[in-house]
DNA sequence: AAAACGGGGGC
DNA sequence: GCCCCAGTTTT
């Protein structure tokens, strides 16, 4: 696929995906900027609706907006702003971990490193990637679920795993598209190429995709 | 590579 | 009741 296609592509996922007015890129565009905020918010999203995030993040950081704060808070403080996301136990318990890491080991700042962002608990590669890519306006990658189900579905890539796809996209897209691609394809995933039941027949990418007429995209 | 983790909300 | 979800860690 040249860079004209690849240009293309990315624009017609931008019409697919309703463009900025679609939630999920609304609140991002929020956070943005707010590299702390960012990396909350999504230790909060791990495997829970976004707009459940979105408020729990808001009455979190009521609570204590700085790591000084949040490293204070207890458990029991932290699971009452937060509900109702889920994983209490890991949530509720690696925040003030994550806060204590940024004041002793990063001077309460969040780091712009990858390798610093993987050694903070509960960190994994997507959550450093979209704190790179947002908050320090880094280009790169952030693969979720969505990211690899359909960059495989539109035969851009051919992988496994998440962390293969990642590699993959790096090869395949110029860097300029990378941050663009990660929250289209997100959006794109959520509204209309969903795991179960996708709205094929609003789909626009139906010439891409092989599977077009099949009921399931699992 | 696969399983564990883990809970509210939608149907 | 059952299944799904912007993942990470452990086995």
């Amino acid at each position: 696929m040249d860079s004209k296609e690849i240009d293309l592509l990315v624009r017609r996922l931008e019409v697919s995906a309703g463009g900025a007015d679609f939630p999920i890129v609304t609140q991002l565009a929020e956070r943005q900027h707010d590299p702390f905020k960012i990396l909350i918010s999504t230790v909060l999203s791990l495997r829970t609706k976004d707009e459940v995030t979105g408020k729990a993040t808001e009455k979190l950081f009521r609570l204590a907006s700085t790591p000084e704060g949040m490293m204070k808070l207890s458990e029991e403080e932290i699971r009452q702003a937060i509900y109702p996301v889920g994983f209490y136990r890991n949530k509720a318990r690696q925040i003030p971990e994550i806060c204590r890491d940024l004041v002793e080991r990063f001077f309460s700042r969040v780091p712009d490193t990858l390798e610093d962002l993987l050694s903070l608990k509960g960190v994994g590669r997507k959550t450093a990637n979209l704190v790179l890519s947002l908050g320090y306006g880094q280009e790169a990658i952030c693969v979720d679920t969505h990211v690899h189900r359909i960059s495989n579905r539109l035969g851009l890539v051919k992988t496994k795993t998440p962390e293969q796809t990642e590699f993959a996209l790096q090869d395949t897209l110029p860097r300029c598209y990378w941050s663009r691609y990660n929250t289209l394809l997100v959006s794109f995933g959520q509204r209309v190429c969903r795991p179960v039941s996708p709205l094929c027949s609003s789909c626009l990418l139906g010439d891409l995709c092989p599977r077009i007429s099949v009921t399931s995209h699992r």
